[in-house]
DNA sequence: ATATATGCAAAATCTTTGCACTTCT
DNA sequence: AGAAGTGCAAAGATTTTGCATATAT
């Protein structure tokens, strides 16, 4: 957790930014929830109980520039609010997401399932592939267990 | 055309919903463009080139109807607004995108490339897949040629 | 010192809703 | 007639911006 922070820390130096408290809060609230999808207002009531003097437009600030040093993903499901989701450390590409049409749950699925289909898109498509994003929607394991 | 048009009316009537006026122009508007990605806004101004009294509301409400039944799937590239796209007839699942990072265009691939992902999806997360959204980031070919 | 960052409130965007009116069947 | 649909303007929701103040190096 300090290592990860420490890590942001001179990620962000090396752009000469700042990790201000603020901003450290907030990578806090990011880090200690990194199942979870959270939306800006969801990140910023969280911050709050600790830093209560943060205000939103900081926290969009905050994570618009995570989005762009790609500490944070940016994700939207169709519900009309952007969510930030923390980058697994190392990871190359963005993690796949499972969403339940039933109970609206999200899991995420940390394999890199895409190496095979990427190739083909640069093959066929000559598509430099540098990023993706992918969402199942269907029917969790729960839901599929109470319809029986 | 006329055939489509004829097939999305017989879905509207099979649940009581019209083919108005309105939405007749909206749904004509969405086939002249199967290959763009247009907004709720997009689709309002062209529509009222040639039916100039149509309301913007009512185009969100079409859009929102033609959503339920499947005709259009609603995506999301990041940039703040819902992007509506036609899924091609007889479609089991929406296509794939390949958005370019350096000029924005945005490529259908129609292929289905995720049949192999999915049945491990199912299998090893006990997920029953209805749907997907696979978005691929990088650079296009025409990119790709000017930097070199 | 000086560039960066913050908080607040105002503004900008995108989307939805209420309501009186119109249009189909 | 009665349900369904429309247009307009107002309301909601989310996100961005301007600006005066505060903070870090």
């Amino acid at each position: 957790m300090e290592n990860r922070i420490e890590r942001i820390k001179t990620q962000l130096h090396s752009q000469s930014y700042k990790l201000t408290p603020q901003r450290e809060a907030t990578v806090r609230v990011l880090l200690e929830h990194e199942e979870d999808h959270l939306s800006a207002e969801d990140v910023y009531l969280l911050v709050k109980e600790k830093s209560p003097e943060i205000g939103l437009a900081t926290v969009y600030r905050t994570l618009e520039l995570l989005s762009e040093l790609k500490v944070v993903d940016k994700i939207n499901f169709g519900d009309g609010v952007s969510r930030y989701d923390l980058r697994k450390e190392g990871a190359e590409h963005f993690h796949h997401h499972l969403v339940c049409i039933e109970c609206g749950t999200v899991q995420e699925i940390d394999e890199d399932l895409l190496g095979d289909v990427e190739k083909i898109v640069e093959r066929d498509w000559q598509f430099k592939v540098k990023d993706h994003r992918l969402t199942f929607h269907g029917i969790c394991s729960k839901c599929q267990k109470k319809s029986e």
